[in-house]
DNA sequence: AGCGTCACAGCAAGCGCTTTCTATGCGATA
DNA sequence: TATCGCATAGAAAGCGCTTGCTGTGACGCT
């Protein structure tokens, strides 16, 4: 049988309360019984059984992290940051607390499901990172989990991911329309005039609100858009490959190619090339977010940097409740447009 | 108040037990019963506590994943093929399990609290993944904790790491040194005969097997190492980009650099096209994992893949019982040399 | 000396669920 | 028709911990 509380009392001299109240550290227990419990524990190699803890003190010690792709560097350093926040074995002084990713994979199923998971776990806090489904009946699921969460104590935070009105959800919402449009304007000002857009899958916020903001460059510069130019596909390089085929196909005429993000934007510099074209001088290319091997590529990519660390850790901060949430619950994150050598004049 | 099992056994006019049994479906229930209790559990929109849930039934959900660096697609990758196989939402049938990645961020501390978190929480499994630390005393600290996880029930497999003897522990092991070997065997078969090579963070076991095999492969052809050729440093680009420069500077003769991984690799590209050198006409470069970006560098990288997703699903499948382990817990598992434009015959 | 005040420690009542054991009603069997 | 067995349902005893409340000496106060 394992060890229980009781044994460690009983081997200590002391009731199971004042061990229970060494361990929590929440109580005046005198120096020497407390010594006494520690060795005991100690003597045992007493492990506190965290489910019964959890039921007795109606509390749990588990954080959710939700990531749309943990496989993918842009969830993966985002929940590294939030992580490091949370505490965890090494964080700061308190109690030590269990960082939990939960692969949703894209599904809103899946994201569903794990929010009811850790909802039965008790979860202290929950914060879901990435784009949102724009599924209609899905958003009302999940906004209507998101409030019996928070009605339940549970903290919930957003984190790259647009407001969750009236859930009591906190957010940090990055500005992807804003750099979109900062990004296809780069590219405007250099000459181009046609540019074909690789999104990423429909029904994503980030897709949308990507686009959205490169559609609002081009009207400003009264560049009407030929819907040949816009081609749908996943947030990876072989979407961004087979996608720049396409647009090949559709109009070789183009003289620049944005991406939904870098990954696809490697993708699609690969296509690129394998089609014979150089790249800045044959077509200019941009991507999104600014992955630690955009500018590895060759040549460097052009993209815009989300402070995808910062806002992790941010957004950690503040689901443990050691940072104030910001004014309205809701803060917008901008990009920054990195220039780098994939952009360039259009040819003749 | 929140809904509990009694409420719900209430509406449905019927004991909790019966309820219970209803939720968990491995009790003979009358179908109009059943259906009286999910309506009740509907109306109520109940959740099950998960704590109490585990405490009475001395089984918990929860399925741990350590990883060294979540940030790094190396240990996403992994991580993501683990947890599809754990189930979590979506996946099979059987309990839905929740997997927790926990980020140990190389230290030896932070995997051992790791391990005594989930060891509380009575996890089901553990898998951990990636090289561990070489250092002796908490080697036989993380082993006896293993240990202690396999008796009381915890299934734990280690993926892309060594076996650790005497611990119950299930080993899928990569070919960390016959992986080294032939990719510098490849170098020497092309004519270098002055290798660089970056290593990873020395007390690492992957850094050292590795090494190893490099070093196997040079001896087997008469070249006699120079001390200088090796520089240790981390597994991520600015080690290797940092670490090119000191090995150009203590000597520029070097033809071929090798790297401890494809991110280090990457930064050593940088760090010698900075410096006006071509790849690979001048040095040749080589990785080692294969990781997505590898074949979009320029030149492709040459290196090692390593079928993380493979290894990582299999380990899965092992965590939860559903795959029998190898013969003697543990299995080997190679890697595959991949020549690409980055490994080319040496200058004059 | 008498009494309120502390600083600790123990008692015992749960926390919400699972599960063993014990009814109970019914059709099947002899 | 009496008996047995089966299919269901309930009663109740925990699972291992936390915590409000209740002692109980030792001290300091008037």
């Amino acid at each position: 049988m394992t060890v229980t509380l009781a044994d460690v009392a009983a081997r200590a001299q002391v009731s199971p309360a004042t061990v229970s109240r060494v361990l929590n550290g929440n109580y005046p227990v005198a120096a020497s019984t407390r010594e006494r419990v520690l060795r005991a524990v100690d003597e045992l190699d007493y492990v506190l059984n965290g489910p019964a803890s959890a039921l007795a003190a109606a509390t749990s010690d588990l954080v959710g992290i939700l990531v749309n792709d943990i496989a993918d560097p842009f969830f993966g350093i985002m929940a590294s940051a939030i992580q490091s926040e949370i505490g965890g074995p090494g964080g700061r002084a308190g109690g030590e607390r269990l960082a939990v990713v939960c692969n949703t994979g894209g599904s809103p199923e899946r994201e569903l499901t794990y929010l009811t998971l850790l909802q039965r776990q008790r979860a202290a806090a929950v914060v879901l990172t990435g784009g949102a489904m724009e599924n209609a009946p899905h958003a009302a699921a999940v906004a209507s989990k998101l409030r019996k969460l928070a009605d339940a104590g549970t903290r919930v935070v957003l984190c790259g991911r647009p407001p969750a009105s009236d859930t009591g959800a906190i957010a940090l919402t990055f500005d992807n329309r804003g750099g979109g449009r900062e990004l296809t304007e780069h590219l405007i000002g250099l000459g181009h005039r046609r540019l074909g857009y690789i999104a990423g899958p429909e029904e994503r916020t980030t897709t949308r609100h990507r686009l959205e903001g490169h559609r609002a460059a081009l009207e400003a510069h009264g560049i009407e858009e030929d819907p040949r130019w816009t081609v749908y596909g996943r947030y990876d390089r072989q979407s961004g490959y087979e996608a720049t085929l396409e647009l090949l196909r559709r109009d070789p005429s183009l003289t620049a190619v944005v991406a939904a993000n870098d990954s696809v934007a490697l993708g699609a510099c690969a296509a690129l090339r394998d089609s014979g074209l150089r790249i800045p001088e044959d077509v200019s290319v941009a991507g999104f977010d600014d992955l630690p091997f955009s500018i590895d590529a060759v040549p460097a990519l052009t993209t815009v940097r989300l402070p995808l660390s910062e806002a992790g850790a941010r957004a950690g901060r503040i689901a443990m409740g050691r940072e104030e949430p910001p004014p309205g619950g809701i803060a917008t994150i901008r990009g920054e447009l990195m220039v780098r050598g994939s952009s360039g004049g259009p040819r003749e």
